[in-house]
Parts: structure tokens; C-alpha cells; sequence
DNA sequence: TAAGATTGAAAGATCAATCTTA
DNA sequence: TAAGATTGATCTTTCAATCTTA
């Protein structure tokens, strides 16, 4: 192992960024539960199928929701008991199967979205000044390069 | 619900986070699986009591290991089991356990630590400048407070 | 009654093995 | 053989109920 590690402000950093990404990503996924509305899980997968025209690749998704590939196989089974999404497989490469979104699901995402977008805006956006902003663009395009 | 929502560049940056903690997370938990150390969630939970002395009141240790609290209950559990920790019920307040780090608990963490910082290093504060450290100082220390 | 913590039951996530198509 | 995806078995987390002490 290479002995290098980092000095005592960065590492105070990460514990910081640790600290923040709990406490927001708990209190998101508190606020859809008690409302009654998909889980966070269940809002991140559709939400990146909306945003991608309707349909994913399972793989693509998985990396896209941050989810591991079994992990969401069985996600992607309970969304299709709740008619959230359906499963096709694709013409082009027969081994590939896309998650599609269905008018259901954009139903339940269109449902709950104002109460997570809320959140987003009270617990993240609106602490960020216009230099906050650009300050984080520049050290997170770092981080996922 | 409040209608008010982040503007399309803050909800990018929040899923640039969300992605940048996912990502580091991830590899920083296989680093320590694949070289045979104690998984992330024991090493968290070894260096918070490490950070605090020795030991912490569980109700203590699931707010900094950011762990709930029954959760914890079973972490401590196998912790246990494996030596690196013990349970010492309080006698200030007979209701409080804390959980005690043991030598064997100590010997694991610092066989991880050079392993774990280095990934910190390598995945989070090499890519830091000065600047982007009081960027994000300012900025987390919003977000958690 | 409430705070601190644990537990049984249930839900969710993960690994390794497997299945299907390329 | 390898890529894409799923599955059985297992491990971990979570909720609601419970236990103990204040």
C-alpha cells in the first residue's frame, strides 16, 4: 500500500461530505415514505428512466441509479408488481432487456416529484450561493472522472 | 408541498454528488473487502471510537458512525463476536451502553487504516486544491449544520 | 411517562452460480 | 468464450414492538 494519505483538513472534508450525504439522503427518503409515495429507490430508477426517453438497459441503468446489477434486478421486479415499469427485450441484441417506463409509473413520478424537489431545494440548492455552485461543478467533475 | 424547486444547474450538481459519494464509497469498501480488512461499516464504527477516546454511548455512535440505531445494535453484535469491540453498560445512567473498543479492535483498525486513507487520498483529497477545500468547508459545513 | 437500547419478523441487498444469447 | 441479466442462498438493514432503567 502506498503510504500516502491525506492531511487532516481533507480528512475532515470527506467526513463532512460523509455527514452531509446521510443526513440529506435520509430525510429525502423519510419525506416520500410519509407522504405515501414511491421510495426514494423506487424515484431515483424511474426518475433516470424519464430522463432518458422512457427505457434503459438494465446495465445501463444500473450504473445511471446507482445501483448494483442484482441488486436491481430485484428492485426492477417489485416496480413490475406495481405496474411501474415493464421489462422488453431488445430487438437489436436479444440478451439485452430494457426497463421501461410505464404510464403508471410517470403517474407516481409526476405524484411525488414537487415533495422531492422541494427537498433537493431545502436541503441542498438553497444553501448554494452562485460561487457554491461553481466551486462544486469544478471538485465533482474531479471526483466522478 | 411548498412549489419552490432547485434550478436545473443545482439539481445537476446534486446528482454529480450523489454519484461522486457513490462511486468513492463503493471502491473504498471493495479496497478493504479484497485485501481481507474489516468492511467499511466496522471500520467507521472502530475509528469513531477511536476519534472519541476509546468508547461512545451507542446512541452516541449511531449519530457519528451514521448508522441507525437498531441497525447498530446488530453491528455492535458482530462486532462483538469478533472481538473488536466490547459492551459496558454505563453507571452514570444504567440505561446507556457504550460500546468500548478492545486491543484486537485497535489492531484492526490500524492494519486498515493505511489502506483505507490511501483510497480517501487517491479517490477524494488528491483532487483538492486549497481553494476547492475552502469551497467545500463553507459549503458542507451549510449543509450539515 | 420517557429515554436508551435491543429484538422478532420482514424487507432489502449482495455474492456466486446459472441461464440465455452473441 | 464472453456479455447481459437473473436467481438461490445468505447476509444486512429496517420497522414496530418490547425491555430496562430514569
Amino acid at each position: 500500500v502506498p503510504r500516502r494519505r491525506p492531511d487532516r483538513e481533507r480528512l475532515d472534508v470527506w467526513q463532512q461530505f460523509l455527514t452531509a450525504h446521510a443526513r440529506i439522503t435520509d430525510e429525502l427518503a423519510d419525506d416520500l415514505v410519509q407522504a405515501g409515495h414511491v421510495s426514494l429507490v423506487f424515484y431515483d430508477v424511474l426518475i433516470q428512466l424519464q430522463q432518458a426517453g422512457g427505457k434503459l438497459r438494465m446495465s445501463d441503468l444500473s450504473e445511471l441509479a446507482l445501483i448494483a446489477r442484482s441488486s436491481l434486478s430485484r428492485v426492477v421486479d417489485r416496480m413490475e408488481n406495481e405496474r411501474l415499469v415493464v421489462r422488453k427485450r431488445s430487438d437489436d441484441d436479444r440478451r439485452s432487456i430494457y426497463a421501461c417506463i410505464t404510464p403508471t409509473g410517470r403517474a407516481a413520478l409526476r405524484a411525488a416529484a414537487p415533495l422531492h424537489l422541494y427537498g433537493v431545494q431545502r436541503l441542498f440548492a438553497q444553501h448554494l450561493t452562485d460561487t457554491d455552485v461553481v466551486a462544486l461543478q469544478r471538485v465533482l467533475a474531479k471526483l466522478v472522472s
